[in-house]
DNA sequence: CCTCGAACTTAACGCAGGTTAATGCGGACG
DNA sequence: CGTCCGCATTAACCTGCGTTAAGTTCGAGG
């Protein structure tokens, strides 16, 4: 274990995108939270089929969500971003059924997932607000199978990249140059259900179409419009969410 | 309004899949439940963009619950049993993000949206239960994507008919010459991604393999066992669910 | 018994995307 | 400054699935 910080100064309260904590919301997270790990990319935070007694928050970093199937091919179920929280499968139906593997160094905050049940019991808002992370997952994921289930490789890259884009900004990692993309192609092929070539191929199309720069880990978006339209998605801003 | 199951005699209570009820837990639900509706094959109970008031419980029959995009293309993101809990997404977000649509006739039971939060407050065991049911939907919604995203059209109808066995299977709904399939071809294409064409290309030549019966809406599997491995899915029996 | 329509089937053809393999490029390390 | 390696790109070829369109089959209603 190692040094903590403190949920009084939790450096995600710095990011718009998330509501405050009250202070007896502080005072229970504080007891609530364990530990806390440093992560290396590559490294493997939940592994499918663990019955792991830790629940996580991400404090800084990214990560895929993955599904091996048995034969070996992977699908990358969706991406994770700081804020987000992991475990909850394993913490209620008491099996992994996907990994987490790290894409960049990350920081996480460690919960036990015995006292779970402690958090329903004595903060049912908090419980509300885990539900509600819960309900907004699924929502997300509806629009995943949509996508993979109706769209064309170029919407459906222009629909990842569009989303990742919206999250990155919601975080502020936005800068004039464009976003830091923790993901490489690969992952973005896997997440799409398309092979690593024609992703390639497809996203050259898009950066033909004056759609996107994306060189070395930075993407840019010259007409944001225009690739959320392809998207099939609103350019709203996304809500502000609760923090566990 | 009709005339109203009481809760005590909740019909859904007599199919061993689910948890029976504690005596106060029929107490919470008879107050919680404030009506009964039947919605007839091609009803919509919910509309996508619709920001319902209602919550229900499927008490019979069967539906889909659908996506709609811009351009009209519509993708069927899972399929609806009894015993399901439906408009949590609107419930909890505001907005109904996806529609459900029966494709039998139904009966349901009625919920208050603005009860729910009560449910947080006074009933954490209740809901805990919803939260449960929520990560298990997470937990299906994944491995959609995990077929739509990396398995063919064999794989994904042999998939998708081996699941909706299990679940009919479990609601106890086997008999000696199948099950009655409460699905079209055209939802199943809808659901997997493929054309209605080739769904039923794939599903006479699983036909032709002799891994199934399916004619005029009644489904037999001679070989579960073979069918299963087909779709990549393990023959375990389902775990009893909570009810709502 | 006849007609009609919904659901399904079958066949022919074309294309989006998979596969394989060769090539380019930049960053890390000696 | 040169070599190596991981990642991205490009090209050539092939196939699974979409599309269109012409049948079937069966049940409902006259």
């Amino acid at each position: 274990m190692m040094q903590m910080t403190d949920c009084a100064a939790c450096p995600l309260q710095k990011r718009r995108m998330f509501l405050p904590f009250t202070p007896e919301e502080i005072a229970f997270m504080r007891a609530f939270k364990t530990g806390e790990a440093v992560v290396r990319p590559g490294e493997t935070l939940l592994a499918q089929g663990e019955r792991s007694e830790r629940l996580y928050t991400v404090l800084e970093g990214f990560a895929t969500r993955s599904i091996q199937l048995e034969d070996g091919r992977r699908q990358v179920v969706n991406f994770v971003f700081p804020g987000d929280f992991l475990g909850l499968q394993a913490g209620i139906m008491g099996e992994m059924r996907h990994s987490v593997q790290a894409t960049t160094p990350m920081r996480v905050c460690i919960f036990q997932r015995s006292r779970l049940w402690d958090l329903f019991r004595d903060k049912p808002d908090r419980a509300y607000d885990l539900t509600w992370l819960a309900a907004v997952e699924e929502h997300f994921l509806g629009e995943t199978i949509a996508t993979l289930g109706q769209r064309d490789a170029t919407e459906r890259v222009a629909w990842a990249l569009a989303r990742i884009w919206q999250r990155l900004s919601a975080l502020g990692e936005i800068t004039p140059d464009g976003v830091a993309l923790p993901f490489r192609q690969h992952e973005l092929a896997d997440a799409l259900g398309l092979s690593k070539v024609h992703t390639s191929r497809t996203v050259s199309q898009l950066r033909a179409l004056g759609l996107l720069v994306w060189r070395r880990g930075r993407l840019n978006m010259p007409d944001p419009a225009r690739l959320f339209a392809l998207a099939g998605l609103p350019m709203e801003r996304e809500e502000q969410r609760p923090l566990i």
